[in-house]
DNA sequence: CTGAACTTTCAAATATTTCTGAAAGTTTAT
DNA sequence: ATAAACTTTCAGAAATATTTGAAAGTTCAG
């Protein structure tokens, strides 16, 4: 396999996988061109590498942007910008788990939290507490290791990997 | 707060949350739904407490069957299916694990693999290859801690989270 | 065997998400 | 100040995902 045909496998794949994740297959495209490429990429090279409109990659690219796995860039005398992806896979997971720790897990624990205080002293009320309760632990207990994660450098993850894997 | 609504919050929240895992509203809302529920629960039940049709409940049953988190149950001197949810959180969690390395952590290693010939000695495809190794790598260290989740008890990952959280 | 009770299927309808493209906005050079 | 070069926005279009509902299928008691 020759490296544009590697290059477009790698892409799609990264798509399909990212939308089966919650996020949008251009969106993991975008992400995926970057990390392969070697030079800053500019806004109408992705617009003619993954066909699509210019609206399209620039509202991509800002969303990659807020997320923090893609920053600008740009070139000396040239006006147009240039993107580029974190290309440490490491960094880029921690990020996407601080990322996605602060929009779901966090929001999570405040419902699991206002559900705590269910009235009512029966048994289905009970029981509906314990669950919650359950799930707010096991909650927690992942959160926790995200944090865990999200703090650690690749070195210190790298070692408790070795733990855990035996 | 009283059960009925918190119940509901409850099912609104965590089919919010499946749709940004990729996961269909109503599948995870037919879940909430069950993993609240202390009887078993019967299609007529999920159509009219979720307001949904009965094909779509059929369908999503289903494919919680499928997951393996759902399970039919039969009443005696009762006609029609019952279903109920394994209740028990950290089996739950394993068994999704378990799925989605299956459909998804698989399939991304075995394209990795593929995209490892790429042939060419140039700069470019050197780099494309570090890259996917990288990503390989990656993918293999998050799959061996998935893994070992899959294969543990609730007491040795327990006791694991303990030791990762401090 | 028949019909009642229930489940499954799937083509069409609906809802949701994503994308386009052109207009408006911004920045920089002259 | 003007214009060229580029970026952003967003209403409508297109694509995709989900849902409906009615017909077909299944099971079982009588």
């Amino acid at each position: 396999m020759h490296l544009e045909e590697a290059r477009q496998k790698f892409v799609q794949s990264w798509g399909a996988l990212g939308s089966s994740w919650g996020i949008n297959r251009t969106m993991a495209q975008i992400h995926a061109l970057l990390l392969v490429s070697t030079e800053p990429v500019s806004t109408e090279d992705i617009m003619e590498q993954l066909q699509v409109s210019r609206g399209n990659v620039n509202m991509n690219l800002r969303a990659l942007i807020d997320w923090g796995i893609v920053t600008k860039e740009n070139k000396i005398g040239e006006r147009r910008e240039f993107f580029v992806a974190d290309k440490d896979i490491w960094a880029v997971a921690r990020q996407i788990a601080r990322e996605r720790r602060k929009r779901e897990i966090e929001p999570m624990l405040r419902v699991f939290d206002e559900l705590k205080n269910t009235s009512g002293t029966d048994a289905e009320t009970k029981e509906f507490k314990r669950m919650i309760g359950e799930l707010t632990d096991f909650t927690s207990k992942a959160d926790g290791v995200v944090d865990k994660f999200i703090r650690s450098d690749e070195h210190w993850f790298y070692k408790t990997l070795l733990k855990l894997v035996k």
